[in-house]
RNA sequence: UGCCCUGUAGCGUAAUGGCUAUCGCACUUGACUCUGGAUCAAGGAAUUUCAGGUUCGAAUCCUGACAGGGCAGCCA
C-alpha cells in the first residue's frame, strides 16, 4: 500500500466524519475496520474503484483494516474468473487487503444464526411460490399480507429448515422468512426472504449446499463476524439498513456501522454491470479488458495508470447526492501523471513523405532528443535524421486555414530536435492526393546549436524513412456518443467509430524495445502504451489519451 | 401515491451559526515555449431549489412546498 506524504491533506467527507466522531465518542473500542465486498459476478469497473479507494484508503489514513470479501452467495451467477480477476484489479490499483474472505466461508455460522432465529420465533419456513410472495408483499402504497405459513411452530419450521438443507424439496418450492412487519412501509422488512432453494454448483462450496443465503441475510452477518467497524455501501442499500439492523440485533452480535454514498457517475460512459456483460458477450467489444470498456482492466490495457486513478477517485469526493463526473477530469488525472512520468518519442501516425533536396543522399545525423522535458533525470537519446523522412499528413496543408502554423507551401516550419525546412513543391497521385513533399532545409538552424536566430511559428514532429519502424496503432475515442447512454435504447448511442486501427504507422527507433504495458508520449499526440498483442515482429500500441489539442479547438470554430 | 435519501457556478466539491461562499475540472483571455503539450497569470460563471420562521447574524437550525433519486428479485 502506497505511503501517505505530510504534504497531502487528508481527504475530508461526510464518511471520515462519521468515523472521526465514532472514536470520538469511542463505539469501537479497537481499530477501524472496513471491507471492499465485491460480488464475483463480472468485472470491476471504475466505479468499483471509488469503492476500493474509499475503504482501502480509509483503513490506510486511520491505521485501520480492510477486507476483501467476496460476497458469493448466488452461485448461478459466479465464477473463479471473476473472482481472479477482481483480485487482479485491487492489487493493481495498489492495495493489499488484510484478509481475503468470502461470505460462502460463513455458510455453516449463517446456517446456525439462521436456526437461532427461528427458535427465537423470528424466521418460519414459507411454501408460497415467488408469485404469491410477490402478491403478498404488497404494493410501494399498500401494506402486505401474512403469509399463511407464517405461524408454524418452532418444531416445525426446525424440521422444515433442515430437510431444506438436506435437499428433500425441489428448487423454488419453500423459502426461510424472516418475521418481522408485513404493514412496514419499509417494504425491506415484509418478512423478507433469508435463504432460497437453489441447485447450482458452487465456486468454491461445490455441491455442499442447496440452500443459500440472499444478500440481506449474508451481508450484515458478515461484516459483523469479521468485526467490520464501517460497512461502507452505495445509496440503494439505504432502505436496507434497517433490515440489516434488526438481523444483528435479534442475533445479539457486533453491530457495525452502514454508511452508505452516492456509486460514481461519469460522462459518456455506461456502468451497468448487466450491460458491460452485454458489451462483452454480444462482441461489440473485444473483451472485458477492451481499452474501450470503463473495467479497470479495460482502463489498465488502454495505458492508464492505478496513480491517475486514485488520483481521480480522490478528487471527484465522496457524498450522498448523486453525480455525473465529467469524464475530463479521468483523463486530466490521467494526463497529470503520464506528463511527469512518460518519456517522448517521435511517431508519425499517417505518414507522409518529406524529401529534403539540398540534403546529401546518404548522410546520416544523430540528434539529440530530450526525454521528458518535466523530468531532468530523464535524460536524452539520439535520433537519426536523414535526406527523406515522414511527417504527419495533418501537418501539411496546400491550402491552410486561417492560423494555421505547419507546412505549408513556401512556408517554413521547424523538424523538431532538427532543421528548419521550407515547402519548395509538391507531386500529387492520380487521384489529386498529396504524396510527396521536397523541402529545402536550413543549416544554419539545427536544434541547439543557437547559430541562427531564425523563428517560425511552427514545429512538427517527424521519423527518418529508412530508419522507422513500422506499427499498429489503435485510436480509441469514447464508446458513447452522448453524456448519459441510459434507457433500454442504449446501444443506439454506441459510438461507431470508437476504433480506429491504423496499420502503417512510423516510429522512432528507439521505440523497438518498447515493452508490453510500457507508456510513452508520442510528441504533439499523445499518450500510448504498448498492447498486449504487441510483439517483437509486430508492435501494436493503444492511444491512452490525446494530448489536450488546441488547434483542434480553434479548428472546431 | 407509502417510506427513505438528496438539492451550493456547466460538472464535481468545501463550509460544521460569524469577514466578500472554498477548491478542482470545464470554459475565456494573456504570457512563455523548438510539443498548438507542459507551465504561469488573469477572467467570466452561484439571488446556496423556493417560501416562511428562529437569530444581532442562516448554505448551515425549524416548518412547509417544489424538484431529483432509490425501494414492490427466491439478484447484489
Amino acid at each position: 500500500m502506497e505511503n501517505k506524504t505530510e504534504t497531502t491533506p487528508e481527504p475530508k467527507n461526510f464518511v471520515r466524519e462519521i468515523i472521526d466522531e465514532h472514536i470520538r465518542i469511542q463505539r469501537f473500542d479497537k481499530h477501524i475496520h472496513t471491507r471492499f465486498p465485491p460480488e464475483p459476478n463480472g468485472y470491476l469497473h471504475i466505479g468499483h474503484a471509488k469503492s476500493i479507494c474509499l475503504n482501502f484508503g480509509i483503513a490506510r489514513d486511520y491505521n485501520g483494516k480492510c477486507n476483501l470479501r467476496f460476497d458469493d452467495t448466488n452461485p448461478s451467477k459466479e465464477e473463479v474468473e471473476y473472482v481472479d480477476s477482481i483480485k487482479e484489479d485491487v492489487r493493481w490499483l495498489g492495495f493489499q487487503w488484510d484478509s481475503e474472505l468470502y461470505a460462502s466461508d460463513y455458510f455453516e455460522q449463517l446456517y446456525e444464526y439462521a436456526v437461532q432465529l427461528i427458535k427465537k420465533g423470528k424466521a418460519f419456513v414459507c411454501d408460497l411460490t415467488g408469485d404469491e410472495i410477490r402478491k403478498y408483499r404488497g404494493t410501494l402504497t399498500e401494506p402486505g399480507k401474512e403469509s399463511p405459513y407464517r405461524n408454524r411452530s418452532v418444531h416445525e419450521n426446525l424440521q422444515l429448515f433442515q430437510q431444506m438443507r438436506e435437499g428433500k424439496f425441489p428448487d423454488g418450492t419453500k423459502t426461510l422468512r424472516a418475521k418481522i412487519d408485513m404493514n412496514s412501509p419499509n417494504i425491506n422488512l415484509r418478512d423478507p426472504v433469508m435463504y432460497r432453494i437453489l441447485r447450482a454448483t458452487h465456486h468454491r462450496t461445490g455441491d455442499a449446499w442447496c440452500i443459500y443465503p440472499m444478500y440481506d441475510y449474508a451481508h450484515g452477518q458478515s461484516d459483523s463476524i469479521e468485526k467490520i467497524t464501517h460497512s461502507i455501501c452505495t445509496l440503494e442499500f439505504e432502505d436496507h439498513r434497517p433490515l440489516y439492523e434488526w438481523f444483528i440485533k435479534e442475533l445479539g452480535i457486533f453491530l457495525p456501522q452502514q454508511i452508505e454514498f452516492a456509486r460514481l457517475n461519469l460522462s459518456y460512459t455506461m456502468m451497468s454491470k448487466r450491460r458491460l456483460l452485454q458489451l462483452v458477450e454480444e462482441k461489440i467489444v473485444n473483451s472485458w479488458d477492451d481499452p474501450r470498456m470503463p473495467t479497470i482492466s479495460g482502463f489498465r490495457r488502454r495505458g492508464y495508470t492505478p496513480e491517475s486513478i486514485r488520483e481521480f477517485a480522490e478528487r471527484i469526493g465522496v457524498a450522498k447526492r448523486d453525480n455525473t463526473i465529467d469524464v475530463a477530469l479521468l483523463e486530466n488525472c490521467l494526463r497529470d501523471d503520464l506528463n511527469k512520468h512518460a518519456p517522448r518519442m517521435m511517431a508519425v501516425l499517417k505518414p507522409l513523405k518529406v524529401i529534403i533536396d539540398n540534403y546529401p543522399d546518404n548522410q546520416v545525423e544523430e540528434l539529440d532528443a530530450v526525454n521528458n522535458p518535466e523530468d531532468e533525470n530523464a535524460g536524452s537519446r539520439k535520433i537519426p535524421f536523414s535526406k527523406t523522412l515522414y511527417i504527419e499528413q495533418d501537418d501539411f496543408k496546400e491550402i491552410p486555414p486561417p492560423k494555421y502554423f505547419r507546412l505549408t507551401p513556401g512556408n517554413e516550419v521547424r523538424l523538431r530536435y532538427a532543421y528548419i525546412i521550407k515547402c519548395e513543391s509538391i507531386v500529387k497521385n492520380d487521384r489529386g492526393e498529396v504524396v510527396e513533399i521536397h523541402c529545402t532545409y536550413d543549416k544554419d538552424t539545427k536544434s541547439g546549436t543557437g547559430t541562427s536566430q531564425k523563428k517560425v511559428k511552427g514545429t512538427i514532429h517527424w521519423v527518418s524513412a529508412s530508419q522507422a519502424i513500422d506499427a499498429e496503432v489503435r485510436l480509441y475515442d469514447r464508446l458513447f456518443t452522448v453524456e448519459n447512454p441510459s434507457g433500454d435504447d442504449w446501444k443506439k448511442y454506441l459510438n461507431p467509430n470508437s476504433l480506429e486501427v491504423l496499420t502503417n504507422c512510423k516510429l522512432e527507433p528507439h521505440l523497438a524495445n518498447a515493452k508490453i504495458q510500457e507508456r510513452f508520449q508520442f510528441e504533439r499526440l499523445g499518450y500510448f502504451s504498448v498492447d498486449y498483442d504487441s510483439t517483437k515482429e509486430k508492435l501494436v500500441f493503444n492511444r491512452t489519451v490525446t494530448l489536450k489539442d488546441t488547434w483542434a479547438k480553434i479548428e472546431k470554430k
